[in-house]
RNA sequence: GGUGCCUUAGCUCAGUUGGUAGAGCAACGGACUGAAAAUCCGUGUGUCCCUGGUUCGAUUCCUGGAGGCACCA
């Protein structure tokens, strides 16, 4: 008999949370989280985690379930999330994967390819070099150590170089000699993708209105139990970083208040972008027509 | 009611001695295989308030409107 991962994606504040508890109450299922912030156990009202009640009435995993401090990758969750979904296929037919994090779903969905784990210290010491003497050393460094990679890697981008550069370092071979190698997602479940989604502005509308409510429950004083470890990459994240400004006194709180709103659209953009252009089998609904979302997947699986 | 000033991009405003215009912010488009709520790249999106007139040509000068602001009554 067949599993079926449902997958519900869209951009953030469109109603994720919502539909995905709907759906797992309907099929009796339970809910993998697939979102980088909500991971982090310091971290509940800027991250919009779902309710005590939400989270009574359906099983979640991967909520809340690392702290800041720990180091967490995208890989560490392929892993965690597939064994954990194989663990619960066991005993359910059907799994609401959620969350708004497209490299996760990714991950989950079709597999990255295995890098070897490197030295931390040599991102450390790629990221002093590149405060100290900027991207130039390491474009040419990675056009030394991988030249193939370097015709296609985004050259402008410090992430892209430093990652790639890493590799190289630490495992004296080219990056790119990892890429598409062994890479079979044998993924022994099937996967209906369901895309939230609403006109830009009503998109905009609802995180205007969700951010307001988050500075009502207080994210103002979690922001501010944070401040010490602002560098740590878990607060590198909308509705912290701008708040820590505030904290510093470069910004005023209004200001950072607005610059959350701000930032919260652009990263919603984003994710539209990655949705449209990356995934062409999503099968695209309005939030508040679960309804329809329900008579799509009762066609898609005929076992229910 | 009178006088003066203003009206240009979504917003705040430059500017064109007459040749249909440009900054900041906002916005929009895109990339992205272990930092991904991160990071990076690209793009002015415009009845220059309306109406006549002068002119080869008006957003610019002139007439008359409309709206706004200030002061005087």
């Amino acid at each position: 008999m067949s599993k079926y991962l449902i997958c519900i994606l869209g951009p953030t504040a469109i109603g994720k949370t919502a539909v995905s508890i709907d759906l797992a109450k309907y099929f009796d299922t339970d809910i993998i989280s697939c979102d980088s912030r909500q991971f982090y156990k310091e971290m509940s009202i800027g991250t919009a985690v779902p309710t005590d009640e939400e989270l009574g009435h359906v099983r979640h995993h991967f909520i809340q379930h690392i702290s800041i401090f720990d180091n967490y990758s995208v890989g560490d969750y392929e892993k965690d999330a597939l064994a954990r979904i194989n663990e619960l296929f066991k005993c359910k037919d059907q799994l609401i994967l959620t969350g708004g994090s497209g490299l996760y779903q990714k991950a989950v969905l079709e597999g990255l390819d295995h890098f070897p784990q490197v030295d931390k210290r040599i991102r450390r010491s790629l990221n002093e070099t590149y405060q100290k003497q900027g991207l130039k050393p390491l474009q040419d460094q990675l056009k030394e150590k991988d030249p193939d990679y370097f015709e296609v890697v985004d050259q402008q981008n410090p992430h892209r170089l430093i990652r790639a550069l890493e590799i190289c370092i630490g495992t004296d071979q080219p990056f790119s000699s990892f890429i598409n190698k062994n890479k079979q997602a044998n993924r022994n479940f099937k996967v209906i993708k369901i895309g939230l989604t609403a006109d830009r502005q009503v998109i905009y509308d609802r995180i205007e209105s969700r951010v307001d409510k988050m500075f009502a429950n207080g994210l103002l004083e979690e922001a501010r139990s944070l401040y010490a470890n602002r560098d740590l990459n878990a607060l590198q994240t909308v509705g912290y970083k701008e708040l820590f400004n505030h904290f510093d006194g470069s910004i005023l709180l209004y200001n950072a208040k607005a610059a959350i709103k701000k930032n919260t659209r652009r990263y919603a953009k984003r994710q539209l972008t990655w949705l449209r252009n990356k995934d062409r089998d999503i099968n695209w609904f309005s939030p508040d027509d679960i309804y329809a979302m329900k008579i799509f997947l009762h066609e898609k699986i005929p076992t229910i």
